[in-house]
DNA sequence: GGTTAAGCGAGACGGTACGTCCGGTCTTATT
DNA sequence: AATAAGACCGGACGTACCGTCTCGCTTAACC
């Protein structure tokens, strides 16, 4: 179901130029990150005039978040049944999100950029709605299988690991694996997360 | 115990534009948040020359650092002697602190800004040590009374109360009082949260 | 004979602003000098942006160079075929033209800026020659009459009035008509200045 | 006779240091000129405070105008009795002056930064006036032995003189010797100067 | 021999201007 | 109508110098 087909006079959108903007933006994320990247570079990598791009998205954030949307490519969270490889498998797939280059930094400075902005920050939140839902079908499964609460709060949970993670990596500490653990023992076990020697 | 009372010959620093400078700078972050801080308005609302300000702060963010050292007045956290209070006490403190205009908005934009200077992050977090510190000796008080387990990695607990109301926060939403009392349960009884009606 | 009719894409550069800079280049040389303009004070007074300015100009000096080949509206020197009227009216109209505000404070103060930059200096003496060029087409029609040395080095010449002109109104001198006067009969019959009484 | 031998208390002025901050200006306005003469580079290099410095001179210019005064080492114009040799001796003596580097950057810097305060013109011209009395006494003596007007306008003759130099070498040429035997000729026979073929 | 006043080194300070960077808008010719 | 090219506005940045100021120390005349 098109939802314009009225066909107006007037040269078609360039399908290609599109394209190599946002892979220009993409790349040029991973290479500077969010501040430093520059609609002037963005439209000279991608061989294409900043009015076509400001044609098309409104501000450099729109354009990130295209740009993210098109360049995360997470694997899906398994589902195998084993609730605590599943679990951990969701806390292992959110800090490589967020604790690698492109969103790890992107995410903040975009969201940073957003905050006065509420129509933009829920366009963001839209944007990451199916890889968090991906996710949280993963935990309602173990809950299913009786191993989480079976009204389990999954926004908060997600909120919970994603913020922990993230928060790391604004201060300037990676996740650990021993992070991850502890994380997954919280949700799975219950288990608050204990000392562990030689963790800085 | 004076730090250095090696007198050297010249003038001494102006204490007096000193404290103008990060009042200013307090007052403005307030008014307009971290972004759209300049230098020059901080100048001018002190009544100093910009470059008093770069003499001593060698960029926006040092002074930043230093202003919200100076501007966040977190009342202590109370170590009353009922568990949940305190513990409650301790994530409310984090949630006033994250959750409204000073840090919560500050603190993101000037990570992200320090994202590739990892000595300004390092004196960041050395900043925060303190408040840290206060609200890691009130769980341990818990875990002395049995409440906690009694090797709590309060690092790791900080780490995610912090960042799930820093998170919600960079997305658009308030932390509400549910959120609160999901995360005290979370920590103190181990009950992880709950769907609620009404809740978005 | 169009110097450039290849047609490129792109906005045209705006000549109402060129024209606005300019004038208001013009103005405040006339209103302060040389030194105390400011590129903020031309941008506001034109209004237009300081990096419009600079996108033409590349610095000041730049920028004044081409103002004083606008703003200087010396009347061409008359060639009424008496000698002496001719020759006098060339000494005078270079004493008018370094004499006054504009040129006489903007020139050596230009020339200063611009002692380490050869090309600079090139394109003010190119900015400068057709002036020169009149003066010295007048010198020459006086030689062809034979009241002057068929082959005068005109360069000289000028340069010795332009200088002399110069170096008095330097030191805090005007040129006065004695002075004037003194020139001419060096010029025109060879006859060394002599002192007058009441001079300073 | 000492202006003022009321002896007052207090600490005499050091006459070393005074030495040094003249000598610092001279090589540093050997160096780089008057423009890129900075105080605090005088300061450092004389080692000596800034405050020392303007307690003794009032400001840059006033500075300059003193290590001019102490660092220009004419060579006093000869009068051998040949008018000819002597008034050339005078005329090379003018452009070695102003044609090199010390004196021909620095001073017309100076008399543009000195353009709006008339006492310090006046300084100036007081601190070159026993040089040019030189010339002037010996071109008067040439005007003795009749090989000059008896009652030649030295002022003019000099003006004229310093200007021609000083303007080629603002607008970026050295004197020639050509030139120079161009003004000699003009000042000793009345000869106006000719075209010289290979001359630019 | 202590008092007093000036010179001095060190360096912080106010102020002005500089030239640059980048986000986002506007204009023109071309496709 | 969409695009390439690129001029334009506006705001902030961090730097360089000038000349002033404030300290504490040093020096030397004076009582």
């Amino acid at each position: 179901m098109p939802e314009d087909d009225t066909r107006r006079p007037g040269r078609r959108r360039d399908q290609q130029a599109h394209h190599d903007i946002v892979e220009a933006t993409i790349s040029l994320l991973r290479e500077q990150g969010y501040q430093r990247l520059s609609m002037d570079a963005v439209a000279a990598r991608a061989g294409v005039a900043k009015t076509t791009i400001y044609r098309w998205w409104s501000n450099k954030a729109e354009l990130v978040i295209e740009a993210l949307d098109t360049g995360i490519n997470l694997p899906p969270p398994l589902s195998t049944g084993n609730s605590r490889t599943d679990v951990r498998g969701v806390v292992q797939r959110i800090a490589d999100a967020f604790g690698a280059p492109p969103l790890g930094e992107v995410l903040p400075a975009l969201a940073v950029d957003l905050s006065q902005d509420p129509e933009a920050l829920e366009r963001l939140r839209v944007m990451l709605g199916p890889r968090r839902a991906a996710s949280a079908s993963v935990l309602l499964s173990a809950a299913g299988r009786g191993d989480l609460p079976h009204d389990l709060d999954t926004t908060v949970v997600l909120d919970m690991v994603a913020g922990a993670v993230l928060y790391r990596r604004l201060m300037g500490r990676q996740p650990t694996p021993t992070f991850i653990d502890q994380l997954t023992d919280l949700i799975l076990e219950s288990k608050l997360p204990r000392r562990h020697d030689g963790e800085s």
